[in-house]
DNA sequence: GTCTATATAGAGATAGAC
DNA sequence: GTCTATCTCTATATAGAC
């Protein structure tokens, strides 16, 4: 069977690519370092993929799936509230545990798009977009009469930029950190600020 | 006078990489890009800096030194309150000024960090040192009583990562963007969070 | 499809003349 | 100090045998 070699061989790509994204990271992993570590000749490589982009954008692609799956585990009607705790913290958890599983592909997304260099304004671009669903829970929040900080797009681009650089920063140390941790102070910092809830001394 | 000269050179080349960073970023210009666009020969850029790391670092020094100057007209005693909007306002303005004015600088050292892979778990070291500031403050309102979202050290990271990469994203668009919206967004958004003060709607 | 071998190109870095 | 010329290395990508 040609073919179940073939799909062999691609996943050993993918499968070798992921673990040294992780360890040393997109741009200092070349396409001959990931067919040695597949085991495989890098001729064999441009079989499956046209360049190292490419390969990128099929670990994205599993990484949406599985992020998709585990937040339509939740639900997530745009009626959320994201002034309500539970249900801001229930976000920011499964980001960061997206993060934690998919460390590889983040870090090399990560990589790649700042590597891309300022020119075009992508990164505001990607960022946005990626915020999206945080911009439609504020805008509800908005229509709703609630008095926001500011321009939902901005404050939700604000979010996920808190989120995302402060995930790459820390998800690539040596020593582990505490999740529940992190996800509580990033909730409780967002929701009522560095202020505290009222009453706070 | 050969020093005069040479300095002449040598700012040249600064200048230089200064443009060219702004423009397409740090990893995308090479040495001979630089010399070229000083009007000088690949070869003599190496008689002033041993490598782009290098050159970057006197770039890095010209914007701490502005940067301590700005700083230092406004006064900084440990003591100051950040939940007092005045003063976390004027935090956030300062940074996000010290931003604007050296854009190039501020692309590249991101491109430079993020370029250099996971590994060592530098990104934490970079951004932990960087918000030293904000941590120090946040400790003394915590000696003082007052409440956080968690350590301090953590919620300076928060901010820190928030601002560096918000401030990325959107000084490397082509439209400007209104400062004072920015910093008025964040400020409310780090002082009261999306919950907002005491008795909003 | 996979391999080995190789063409090609780019960029860092140095040697030596001026 | 600066230039021109060049060496060297690395990585992408392809050609052709199996």
């Amino acid at each position: 069977m040609r073919k179940a070699k073939a799909a062999e061989t691609r996943a050993a790509l993918l499968e070798a690519a992921r673990r040294l994204f992780a360890e040393r990271g997109f741009l200092n992993t070349k396409i001959t370092d990931i067919a040695a570590a597949a085991g495989r000749s890098a001729g064999s490589f441009y079989e499956h993929f046209a360049d190292r982009e490419e390969l990128l954008g099929a670990l994205l692609a599993e990484m949406e799936d599985s992020a998709d799956r585990e937040v339509a585990r939740a639900g997530h009607p745009r009626e959320h509230d994201l002034t309500d705790r539970d249900q801001l913290r229930e976000h920011l958890r499964i980001a960061w545990s997206v993060f934690r599983e998919h460390r590889a592909v983040m870090v090399a997304l990560f990589q790649s798009r700042v590597g891309a260099g300022p020119g075009d304004g992508r990164a505001w671009d990607d960022l946005t977009s990626e915020t999206a669903v945080f911009r439609h829970h504020l805008e509800y929040l908005r229509e709703r009469g609630h008095r926001l900080p500011g321009d939902p797009e901005l404050v939700a681009a604000a979010m996920g930029a808190m989120l995302g650089m402060l995930g790459y920063s820390m998800l690539t140390r040596a020593e582990p950190v505490g999740d529940d941790t992190v996800v509580d102070t990033l909730t409780d910092l967002l929701l009522y600020g560095l202020a505290g809830p009222a009453g706070t001394p």
